[in-house]
DNA sequence: GTCTATATAGCGATAGAC
DNA sequence: GTCTATCGCTATATAGAC
């Protein structure tokens, strides 16, 4: 229904429109929940020919990771414009927050991924999700740098914990409210750090 | 859980066996990944047998829930005994650093289960893990109200998802620091808190 | 390149012997 | 009450027609 171009080039289309698919519904029903059958119907594509794409669902799952990584990858690329880093961390914290009605419905994208793919037995997938959080860590990590504070490391892990936290139990408790309270407490404890301090109990 | 006069066979209560197997291999392996015959082996029960105690899988899950809520209730209990409220919120912190091993393996017990239950559809258990997340809550609430908080439940909330959120983080990336170091920042804004005041930032 | 039909395997659940 | 044998379903993956 998208395209009246059916196969552009080389199909690549196809293939996107699966990654795609197949992010929106694991995230929704979970790894496990989820068959082929329901990935390829949110495509628009024949269950069967979904091999032709990937030649295995835990490639879905990887190419379904990768698109999480690229939208954090593009929010970050868009936060980085900002001067100030604390605004960094605090659009963030906002995006967070605007995002909330998903969190309550589904949880956090890749955090849910990764509780889910922590059960498996080691080298399938297991630290896959890890690498995103990562990713996310590395990047906040620098913003607190960049302020000077005195434990970049150790402000990134806090922060993104409590994203994690607020998302697991709105989630958990379908409390939306819980969201914008915690949300709104990771921004005043942004605005409370101060350069160089030592200052972690938020 | 129903009736002690059900399985008080002399062969040993191989139905409290097979639910303390169940809460075992679930938090392990997760409920999706785990087989009625993995949970059989590890309580040395015949596969078959297992409908002899539990008519469905589900009725497994819920016997584990209710088994990480058993042991959640005795540890609350036991620093109910505590004169101060506060003493009580810091010994449930210093109780998860010490089962900081377990978190970094498998990630909290109860937490990692909502996770994988609220993917379900409705009706399906999806808010079982819930409503023991909110017996903590309304533990912790009590202890803060006694300590005259003013926002006893936000604070509760603010606790539990600390303990959430580095539990995922440490599980997700195989990084027990994280348990220390984060544990050790709640430890610190126990202490912190006063009487009535409003801080929730610093 | 695209899609249909089907092989294969594993799991939850049941029937019924002892 | 305890256990064995097995049914029926579902989901991944493949073979091969178009």
């Amino acid at each position: 229904m998208t395209d009246s171009t059916k196969s552009r080039g080389r199909g690549g289309d196809k293939r996107r429109k699966l990654a795609a698919a197949a992010a929106g519904v694991l995230h929704r029903q979970g790894v496990e929940r989820t068959t082929l059958a329901d990935i390829a119907h949110e495509a628009d594509v024949p269950v069967g020919n979904v091999y032709y794409y990937f030649k295995t669902k835990d490639a879905l799952v990887e190419a379904a990771l990768a698109e999480h990584a690229a939208h954090l990858a593009e929010l970050t690329g868009r936060l980085d414009r900002l001067a100030d880093p604390r605004d960094r961390l605090k659009g963030l914290v906002e995006a967070w927050i605007s995002q909330s009605d998903v969190a309550v419905h589904y949880g956090c994208p890749t955090g849910t991924l990764a509780v889910e793919l922590d059960k498996r037995e080691e080298g399938t997938l297991d630290l896959a999700a890890a690498e995103v959080i990562r990713g996310l860590l590395d990047w906040a990590e620098s913003q607190f740098r960049a302020l000077g504070m005195s434990d970049p490391r150790g402000l990134a892990v806090t922060l993104v914990s409590g994203y994690q936290g607020m998302s697991l139990l709105a989630n958990a408790l379908r409390d939306p409210k819980i969201m914008t309270d915690e949300g709104a407490r990771l921004l005043g404890w942004l605005d409370s750090l101060t350069s160089g301090e030592d200052q972690r109990d938020g």
